[in-house]
RNA sequence: GGGUAGGUGCCCGAGUGGCUAAAGGGGGCAGACUGUAAAUCUGUUGGCUUACGCCUACGAUGGUUCGAAUCCAUCCCUGCCCA
C-alpha cells in the first residue's frame, strides 16, 4: 500500500484455533484496535451521547453516521460549510459513513433503483431526489469521513436469484463508479461492499470481482436482514475468508453479543449496529447474564446495579430501581443512562475479545461468555 | 333552598333496548428491536376454567320487558348556575 493512503491496516497477531485478527487500523484522526464495535450515528450525533461520553465512558474512537440522512438534513453543502463532519458534531476521532445503500433497502417502497443510480423520495418531505454512486462519492467527499462506503445495493431477504444476480453485479458496476471517482484517497478511505445475497456462488464472485478494484478495505452487506441465525452464519463463515488477508473486513448491521463473537472468530474486523443505542432508547439492558427490559417489575426494588461485571459510568452509580423509575416517567435520563451502558458493554465486549486472541483463547472465551449470557449454544 | 348536567371496568371516556365483558385513550403487565423514517412497535389487561362454559359487572334499590349500562320510579352522591 501507498505511504500516502488514509488507512493503513495492521494485523498484530492471530488466535491460534480460529485464526481470528487482533489488528489495529492507523486513520486520519487516530488507531483504531480492532476488532471493534463502532457505535452508530446516523444523523450525526449518537442519539443522546455527547462526544465526550463516547470517549470517556464508552471509550471509541470509530462511530458510524450516514449519507442519505445527511445529505437530507442539514446537506452535504452545510457540513462542508461547517468544516467538514468532525468538526460540526465536535468529534475529533474517526468517522466512517455508510453510503445510503442501506436507505436504498429500509425506505424501498418510495425509490426507484437504475443502472445510473437511485431516484427516491424524501422521507422527510416527500421531496424527489436522486442518488448515484458518483453522488454518494460527492456527498461523503464533503462530509470528510475517515472511511467511506461504496454506493450499493442491499437486497431483501428472500429475493429471487436472478433478483440479487443482477442487483450484486450493479452494485459492483457501482463500486467501481465509486472509485473512479473519489480522488481524496490520502485522507479518505473507501470499502467495498460484498453482496450476493444467500446465495454462494454469487458472493464468492462479489467478493472476487470487488477484490480486483483493489479497495483499501471490504464489507459484508446484505445479511442480518432477518434471517434465521443459521443462515446468517452460513453466509457469515463463507465470505468472510473469501477477503483479502491484509484488508481490514467490515461486517455491516451487527448486532447483538452472540452475532459479533461468531463474525470475529469468522475473520471480521469491524461490525456496527443501532442496537444498542436503540435498545437503550426502548427499555433495555444489554448484561453480561442476559438481557434485561427495565420496565419489568421485578425491577421495582432492586437496588443493585445493572450489570455487576460492568465498568461503565451507569453501573458505577445507578441501581436498577431508579433506571426503571426514570423510564416509567419517561425521563429522558433513562436513555442516556442506559445508551452509555450498552455501547460500553459492546465497546468492552470488543475489548475482551481482543484480549481473547492476545492469549489464544477465543473459543473458550466465546464459550463461558454464552453460558453466563444464557444463550442456547 | 331552586335549577341544571352527570354518576360506565384501576383512571378518563364512548355507548341510549338484543350483535356489550362493554369503543377509544391512559395506566398496569409482558414481548420485539441487528449498515436508525424507532424515546418506537406489538400483544395483553373483571373472576373461575385446559376448553365448552359459568359467575360478577355500567351509583343503590325496585319495576317494565322474552331481553336493560341503555326505559320508568324512588333514593344516594358529584359538578356547575341562581338565591
Amino acid at each position: 500500500m501507498e505511504k500516502n493512503e488514509a488507512l493503513k491496516f495492521e494485523v498484530i497477531k492471530k488466535d491460534k484455533k480460529t485464526g481470528a485478527r487482533l489488528s489495529v487500523l492507523h486513520l486520519p484522526h487516530g488507531d483504531v484496535e480492532a476488532p471493534v464495535f463502532m457505535p452508530v450515528g446516523t444523523q450525526a450525533t449518537v442519539k443522546s451521547m455527547t462526544p465526550e461520553e463516547l470517549k470517556n465512558e464508552v471509550k471509541t474512537s470509530l462511530i458510524l453516521s450516514n449519507t442519505y440522512h445527511l445529505y437530507l438534513r442539514p446537506g452535504h453543502e452545510l457540513i462542508k460549510e461547517a468544516g467538514g463532519l468532525h468538526k460540526f458534531m465536535n468529534w475529533d476521532r474517526n468517522i466512517l459513513t455508510d453510503s445510503g445503500g442501506f436507505q436504498v433497502f429500509s425506505l424501498s417502497d418510495m425509490r426507484k433503483i437504475t443502472e445510473e443510480g437511485v431516484e427516491f423520495k424524501s422521507h422527510i418531505d416527500g421531496s424527489k431526489h436522486f442518488i448515484s454512486p458518483e453522488k454518494s462519492m460527492e456527498i461523503q467527499n464533503f462530509l470528510g469521513s475517515d472511511i467511506m462506503m461504496a454506493f450499493d445495493e442491499c437486497a431483501p431477504y428472500g429475493a429471487s436469484r436472478k433478483y440479487v444476480e443482477d442487483s450484486m453485479n450493479m452494485t459492483t458496476r457501482w463500486a467501481k463508479r465509486c472509485k473512479d471517482y473519489h480522488k481524496n484517497t490520502e485522507n479518505q478511505a473507501l470499502f467495498g461492499i460484498v453482496q450476493g445475497g444467500f446465495y454462494k456462488d454469487l458472493r464468492k464472485q462479489s467478493a472476487e470481482d470487488l477484490i480486483k478494484l483493489d479497495f483499501p478495505g471490504y464489507a459484508i452487506g446484505g445479511i442480518s436482514v432477518g434471517e434465521p441465525k443459521e443462515e446468517f452464519l452460513d453466509i457469515l463463515r463463507y465470505t468472510a475468508p473469501l477477503l483479502p488477508e491484509d484488508k481490514p473486513r467490515y461486517l455491516m448491521g451487527v448486532g447483538t453479543p452472540d452475532y459479533l463473537i461468531e463474525a470475529v472468530i469468522a475473520g471480521v474486523d469491524m461490525c456496527d449496529c443501532v442496537l444498542p443505542t436503540r435498545m437503550a432508547r426502548n427499555g433495555s439492558a444489554l448484561t453480561h447474564y442476559g438481557k434485561l427490559n427495565m420496565l419489568n417489575a421485578c425491577h421495582e426494588h432492586d437496588f443493585t446495579t445493572l450489570d455487576k461485571d460492568c465498568d461503565c459510568y451507569t453501573c458505577k452509580n445507578y441501581t436498577r430501581a431508579y433506571i426503571r423509575h426514570l423510564f416509567k416517567t419517561q425521563e429522558i435520563l433513562g436513555a442516556r443512562l442506559l445508551s452509555i451502558h450498552n455501547l460500553r458493554f459492546l465497546v468492552k465486549l470488543m475489548e475482551d475479545v481482543r484480549q481473547a486472541i492476545r492469549d489464544d483463547c477465543l473459543l473458550e472465551f466465546r464459550d463461558s461468555f454464552y453460558k453466563k449470557y444464557g444463550y442456547e449454544d
